[in-house]
DNA sequence: CTGTTAGCGCATTCAC
DNA sequence: GTGAATGCGCTAACAG
């Protein structure tokens, strides 16, 4: 490959100093419009391109962020990532994804390779934090927010929903609908937000209501569809049968589900399942599931927004937004037959 | 945000040249184990991060490769996507990605972005190439690779399946099964890749074993669930109806099972209906989806080695890499009743 | 083995 | 308005 066409070829051929090209070209200081055409005319016939990691490293800007998520295979994260681009594309940023799947090593990686390209900020979500996460926050000052999930000991800025909330609501729907004797799939408790805090909703709705909290109506799945199939079996296995399925995600819900189809119980006559998410999948199955509507590409809106607000305009306070869920009853919830 | 540390910071606390610093921290040069130590030991202890941008400026080489593709909401593409990381990550690279969403303009825009940045290569799939793009590619030379489509302009290395041949195979199984009056929900004709070859694969299938094709029974969508709903009720206005439906995706098929459940149509008995890609959603509903199975993650590794060896060996061949398919018959589809 | 020096390509003083 | 010179942080000759 030959040699990249730079800004002194540029200058050269159009006969005016270096200076002068840069000046056309980031429109930053007057300059005459003869000069100015002749500029122009001689970048649009060499196509010359000028250099970003030379520009970044004298503006100490490079315009690109990191985002950090478990797995964009996941639609919920898959759209979280179309939200913030929508708003980095805007304002030309571009971003570096990355999946981690979860390893705290490769989260690690990442965030140091993010150090040494010198990005302008991190976004990342379903991170679990670790002593070493802390250090390098402490040691690396870089703009960075946090989505769907908070922290504790680090304060940075948050756009969540309140999954205990939504939880407690939607657990409170199929109290209404008049059932009693309710399961649910839960996620693992080291996911705060929708592990933890969707358990708390549950129970709590629970108790409100003088219904009593059965452990053997509670199994933890990993919010993939099997894990919710498996749970749905574990569940079955037990003496009373519970007429509710609550879980935590869709997925899970659709692996219950098919426990259910698979089994000859009908839904919702038999059992009524509800979800969480609202993903695609959601109104894909048959019957229909009844779930929480949370809206992933406004969330990454949100955050990218905070995120480019604290890069341009120095902010540095940390809270967290609570973004707007809606419950959806569709075909998968019906009253509880006496 | 203080100046960041440099590597004269470095060397001067570690009382050595700047030259000494760059050797043990590249390991390029030998360097004695007594000023290997106190340069790491000040490294260790300021967190010093040497800067990416910097040294691109001098390599010519920024370790970062740009993703091109139109949505990552689908999961095929994000399996993809995660195949090409699985590969980048290994070899220290880190992919740029952006989501087109079908726009010439946000594909444009980023291959300047791409070269300006001086990334070191290119992926893209389902872009469709206009004269623009054509010039691009002409004037910047960069190691490109493109992914579940192929060129004829353009001399790219390209990874797909053979689709001519693997829808082909799924028409004569219907066939088999005693099918005859058969219905296709094809995509458009543009992409020549999963629109295209596969209706012909279709075509030819029902022409070799001497069956009409019949203008009615095909019918276009665009790969999302809905159109293959749109396209299942238009199908099922005809006098004649079919017993077996061939979709080009697994989207469009869920969509057309749908539309037989909510219109008491019973799956597979009163018509078989088959997919194409094997995604997750074909296992998640009831009944499971008959389909061609294709290794996305697979195609992303292949992808992402051809590229790296692009770079890195500076070869230059254009080839095409067809990956293997497989036939996967679930529920969806029995033998026509008599 | 180690240090000095010259750029990588560009933006930005500072003179004119 | 314009040009010459300085340096962003680093690597790679080049000497020693």
């Amino acid at each position: 490959m030959d040699r990249d066409l730079t800004m002194k070829d540029i200058a050269e051929k159009a006969d005016v100093s270096v200076a002068t090209v840069s000046r056309v070209l980031n429109n930053t200081k007057p300059v005459s419009s003869e000069l100015r055409k002749k500029v122009l005319d001689i970048v649009k016939k060499t196509g010359y391109k000028p250099n970003a990691l030379a520009r970044s490293l004298i503006k100490q800007r490079t315009g690109t962020i990191g985002v950090i998520i478990p797995d964009m295979d996941n639609e919920t994260f898959a759209d979280l990532i179309k939200g913030i681009e929508l708003i980095t594309d805007k304002n030309d940023y571009v971003i570096l994804v990355t999946n981690t799947m979860g390893e705290v090593k490769k989260e690690l990686k990442m965030f140091n390779l993010f150090e040494e390209k010198r990005l302008d900020g991190i976004i990342f979500s379903g991170v679990s934090l670790t002593e070493k996460h802390i250090d390098f926050f402490e040691r690396y000052k870089i703009p960075t927010v946090v989505v769907g999930q908070t922290f504790n000991k680090l304060d940075f800025p948050s756009v969540t929903i309140d999954n205990f909330q939504a939880s407690f609501d939607i657990t409170e729907y199929l109290i209404d609908l008049g059932h009693k004797d309710i399961a649910m799939i839960r996620g693992p408790i080291y996911d705060i937000q929708a592990g933890k805090e969707r358990l708390l909703g549950f129970k709590t709705a629970l108790r409100e209501n003088n219904y009593p909290v059965n452990k053997d109506f509670i199994v933890e799945g990993d919010f993939t569809i099997n894990s919710g199939y498996k749970a749905m079996e574990k569940i079955w296995r037990n003496e009373l049968k519970p007429t509710a399925i609550f879980s935590a995600s869709d997925k899970m819900a659709i692996g219950a589900l098919n426990y259910c189809l698979d089994h000859g119980l009908k839904v919702p006559e038999d059992i009524s399942i509800v979800g969480f998410d609202d993903m695609e999948l959601a109104t894909a199955v048959r019957p229909t599931l009844t779930t929480i509507h949370q809206d992933q590409v406004e969330k990454g809106i949100k955050t990218a927004e905070i995120l480019l607000d604290l890069i341009e305009k120095e902010e540095n306070e940390s809270y967290n937004i609570q973004l707007p869920y809606t419950l959806i009853e569709r075909d998968s919830t019906c009253k509880r037959k006496k």
